[in-house]
DNA sequence: ATAATGATTTTCT
DNA sequence: GAAAATCATTATA
């Protein structure tokens, strides 16, 4: 595999480098136990231009990671209760980024089940979505910041390894992007990728409008 | 199969 | 105060 190619796919543009995801190998060495995931399915985010994107508005101290060097991560919290988990990509200061969604386990499977805690949930769909994916792997706000290394995760060196990046993408489908509200979820940005016939892959949602609250007593 | 809803807390307005 | 790159559960078909 090319690993003077590693550094070019990701300094593109996260539409670009998306696909090129598309079974690539994530792995983490997290609490002494080390899981790699292939990726299945996976979410374009880009930047200042992109109404989908937290760093729409600008840079805060949340999304700082969004505009830092290719090869890193972006882990960011929300919903009160998860964790998701990007692929920093492009040129510094570009806060372009690429969401992981969902991912077959190749290694760690125990770990995966314990982290997960769900043994109803068919093995197939342990991952699928970004807050499963992230859990399954064990990243938290810990994780922010941190560099993937380039091969799979292990001590002493970085907890995170993505390897396998796949040169010549193999055929993927293309759509929007789930659960993204406001513009940013329309059909002008077809910014979700995934690998066709995987059981891994989440199903589409659309953005859960907020129910509106009662009136205080 | 899809649709609706509560959970829960950080972040930004 | 409201929204948020979601999930598990429950309801309806």
């Amino acid at each position: 595999m090319g690993t003077g190619n590693r550094e070019e796919l990701l300094a593109l543009p996260s539409m670009q480098l998306a696909p090129h995801l598309l079974g690539a190998h994530v792995s983490s060495f997290i609490d002494g136990q080390l899981v790699i995931v292939r990726l299945t399915e996976v979410e374009a985010y880009d930047g200042s231009m992109d109404p989908g994107s937290h760093a729409y508005r600008g840079k805060t101290a949340r999304n700082a990671g969004l505009f830092g060097a290719a090869g890193t991560a972006y882990v960011y919290f929300t919903y009160g209760m998860h964790h998701c988990a990007n692929v920093v990509c492009g040129s510094e200061g570009t806060a372009s980024a690429v969401l992981m969604r969902a991912g077959e386990v190749l290694t760690g499977l125990e770990t995966v089940l314990a982290r997960r805690g769900h043994p109803r949930a068919p093995e197939t769909k342990l991952l699928a979505g970004p807050a499963r994916l992230a859990q399954g792997l064990g990243l938290t706000l810990a994780n922010n910041l941190a560099s993937y290394a380039n091969g799979v995760a292990a001590p002493p060196g970085p907890a995170l390894g993505l390897e396998n990046l796949t040169g010549s993408p193999a055929s993927y489908l293309v759509g929007p992007r789930t659960g993204v509200a406001g513009p940013g979820g329309t059909e002008e940005y077809p910014y979700r990728f995934w690998l066709p016939g995987e059981p891994s892959v989440s199903t589409y949602r659309k953005a859960a409008p907020r129910k509106a609250r009662g009136f205080e007593v």
